[in-house]
DNA sequence: GAAGTTTGTAGCTGTTTGTTGCAAATTACG
DNA sequence: CGTAATTTGCAACAAACAGCTACAAACTTC
């Protein structure tokens, strides 16, 4: 499309200074410096500043980065300001715990429909979402225009969600349960795996 | 051999790798080649091999890797074998689908205790664990060797249980909510995050 | 005006990764 | 049994990358 493609490592780092960001934002902190930064990435902070400068000049000498309009330039590096439509598949604890939460809302994710096959929860609401039954997911998809499928479902049937989102044209589908997806190749799948995030704390706390 | 240190991107992959090697033996599979792996995770198979082949001949040609041996072989090098106990903090939707799902169990984590605050909760089970009144913390946290911090608690709160489990000895945190965590430099703090990791990968998918 | 911060930038260096190539071990199959 | 197809283990090389040091310029604070 537009330039060059980042590397690998420059838009790993890029989003993991956008997450720290964002909770800066929140906190309620207006601005924050590479050494800062660094501190909660584990980046070096000349890498950090390199990695930034590269695109522009977005910090003030002595100052720091105002973290509102790094934000918003990083987003513009990465491609993906504006806002994403996604679809959660599950409405049970996990489902109910992402849907009431801000984590995907505050990068930009819209929620744009929950899926249940369990008539009870079918047609309840979750925050501010209607559940839906599954069986609706083709037209919806169409309808949304959905980038991404959230899979908070159980893993014996994440297999067949995936098959269904991969009809449906979704590329991106992000995986919780514990089941490992096989996709066409133009498809990505990312699943979450707290644990072995744990793992690698843990040898470094160890050793 | 205990005093070399794996370097940041061995250990990051090695955990990679058993997460994958984890899901593979959930859905039945023995052996597993490079190439599979590769698959899975992105990793290049001639840098999979020669990361394991560092440590032991582990493969069989024209085989592959056994999986169960490969996942003990892989928590040997990470010296994470055996079970680590955990406490979990918040018995809220995101608190119940951790307890109850078994991701944490499934690489060795026990989930030693969960702590709630809300007196409608305290008492309750989840999955087969007691809710235990956030009071209790730092007894238990000395009487079961805790070694790490869940924390599935509002953002508002979070700080104030990460310094109650700094104060407990508590070296690493896992967090789950959007609070930027303020702790000493001896103890480490993961926070999820999933929309950075959609991001990321919608960076790739866009460009 | 002086002192202290912090960015932007350059250059050097060691490390890490991707790549290619190939022998050896194993399986599959005629 | 013999041959082809896999797949690991290993080596060597080139390219990319990250960490380090250093320093001028811009900004804040006192």
């Amino acid at each position: 499309m537009a330039s060059d493609r980042l590397t690998l490592g420059v838009a790993a780092r890029l989003s993991r200074y956008l997450q720290v960001l964002t909770q800066a934002r929140k906190m309620g902190k207006r601005s924050i410096s590479s050494q800062a930064i660094s501190e909660y990435t584990g980046v070096n902070p000349t890498q950090i500043r390199r990695d930034l400068s590269g695109f522009g000049k977005f910090g003030k000498r002595g100052v720091g980065y105002d973290i509102e309009s790094l934000i918003e330039q990083i987003r513009k590096i990465l491609r993906t300001s504006g806002t994403h439509n996604i679809a959660l598949f599950g409405a049970g604890n996990l489902g109910q715990a992402i849907a009431s939460s801000s984590v995907f809302a505050d990068h930009g994710f819209r929620i744009s429909a929950i899926f249940d096959v369990d008539p009870a929860r079918v047609g309840t609401k979750v925050g501010d979402i209607a559940v839906r039954h599954y069986d609706e997911l083709q037209e919806v998809a169409s309808a949304e225009g959905i980038m991404v499928g959230v899979l908070a479902v159980p893993g014996g049937v994440a297999q067949q969600v995936a098959d269904d989102l991969v009809a449906a044209g979704v590329k991106i589908i992000f995986n919780y349960s514990d089941a490992l997806l096989s996709v066409p190749s133009d498809v990505t799948v990312h699943t979450s795996s707290p644990a072995v995030e744990l793992l690698y704390a843990l040898y470094f706390y160890l050793s």
